[in-house]
DNA sequence: ACTGTAATGTTATATTATATCATGAGGTTT
DNA sequence: AAACCTCATGATATAATATAACATTACAGT
């Protein structure tokens, strides 16, 4: 997945710097949203600087090139499945294991922009967060 | 509305005390959504206590009545538009302006609902807020 | 070498939210 | 009425999340 990344910056003209790229293979590495001061601690672990703009700005440039979304409810943060491509993610969020996983749901946000159109709001960027139960979970 | 909100507490035995229902009010009397300091601020203006666990009990109080939604991508609250009502609300967050609108649209989380399902995931509650632009700022 | 731009370092502070324990106001039971 | 229970509020402190501001460095283009 690094792969395409690496691709999209080279074809933008951006560069995934040391920070950037721990940020984002400590998000890959995990399956639930991680919030600012622990992607910090973990940074420090491996032996970056560890002051909070350090990881507010990487989190803000991977962010910023949809590398990474960040979970709205929870202040957290996790590695896009599908960088690069332009999409409306939909979260499903466990509450049982605290899971995120994106959904590959893209019909809904274009539904979702047509209803609202009809009210006269033009969307731009939609937030979709479903709180529940993921399938791991409810076999237990 | 408040009508609504009186028979609500009523039936179900709780209770809408001076410092929640002015909370209530201050959040009905605006278009946009109000973070909690500035509620407490507002409370204050208001002759009432301003520490912050008095308004943030009351926002939980009345988030958890469904009579207040937050804004989870704006750590604001808002005034339900149909208290009592069980309801996935869908928000419309015009970056101009600010304003923060409820949509009507019930279907697309049920919807949402169905889409998830088929993941293995079972949605007990869907954030759904959407950014853009208000029919009324879009006219100017 | 000079210059412009993006990135990082560093310190301080702003903003949002909760933990904890004490006090009070109303009902219910005895 | 007194004792008791429950819910709500008062009050202090602190945790968790995020940004402002300014200094320094890296590095590409001239
Ligand atoms: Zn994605
Ligand atoms: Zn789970
Ligand atoms: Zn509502
Ligand atoms: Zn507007």
């Amino acid at each position: 997945m690094i792969k395409n990344i690496d691709k999209y910056c080279k074809d933008n003209n951006i560069k995934l710097t040391p920070v950037r790229l721990k940020v984002l293979e400590l998000l890959q590495n995990e399956k639930c949203g991680l919030g600012a001061y622990r992607i910090l601690d973990l940074l420090r672990d491996a032996g970056f600087n560890s002051q909070p703009p350090v990881a507010y700005r990487a989190l803000d440039f991977l962010v910023e090139h949809g590398f990474v979304h960040k979970i709205e409810s929870q202040n957290s943060f996790v590695a896009c499945t599908d960088p690069g491509a332009h999409h409306s993610p939909v979260f499903m969020i466990c509450k049982k294991c605290d899971s995120v996983s994106e959904a590959p749901a893209s019909a809904t946000a274009s539904d979702l922009s047509e209803a609202l159109m009809a009210t006269g709001f033009k969307v731009e960027q939609t937030i979709i967060e479903a709180e529940g139960v993921c399938s791991t979970c409810a076999d237990t």
